[in-house]
DNA sequence: CAGGTTTATGATCCGCAAGGCATATTGACA
DNA sequence: TGTCAATATGCCTTGCGGATCATAAACCTG
């Protein structure tokens, strides 16, 4: 279940996703991105255009990492989801 | 070759590749994204930590969209290198 | 090498994110 | 339902990106 997104607002509900994946608090994972929790609420409501840094830092504090891919590409599920 | 990036500079290198795959210049880019050579090129050579929305902005102008991974895992690219 | 195209960069203005601190809301659970 | 943790949000300041006008520097290509 690869996470897509093509808006802030996709990569605000992975962002949070994420958080919860891993049990961590707004707080906590402000803490540790060196971030604010209203930064991080921020973020993952898209009340803002964050900026591409804060992103990264919360993406290096979540260990994750993005790829760039085609747009029409075709996940397996949506492959799975015809048949 | 799945382009990954982890940091403003990643991303700025792969946009310029994926643009110039599509050969196009920063200008017909800019454009059609409805932005600036200026910042085309800020955003290139990370001369600046744009912001999220622009880089959609890009994204969707080179028809390309962000997938959120876990950092470690290894691309099926990477597996085929080990035999 | 000259001439044109592409990319980098100077300077100013404006808007907005994040820093910083506090409080209001919401949510979950005993 | 009362209470504590978690999340949302109000306000002010400061820093910086993008818009907008340039021109300079780099890069092809004949």
């Amino acid at each position: 279940m690869d996470q897509f997104a093509r808006t802030t607002k996709d990569l605000g509900a992975v962002l949070r996703r994420a958080r919860k994946a891993q049990n961590l608090t707004q707080e906590q994972l402000a803490d540790r991105a060196g971030l604010w929790q209203r930064t991080v609420s921020n973020i993952e409501t898209s009340a803002s255009g964050a900026k591409l840094d804060t992103i990264f830092d919360l993406l290096a504090a979540l260990d994750l990492e993005i790829r760039i891919v085609p747009r029409s590409k075709m996940t397996p599920a949506d492959i799975e989801d015809i048949f």
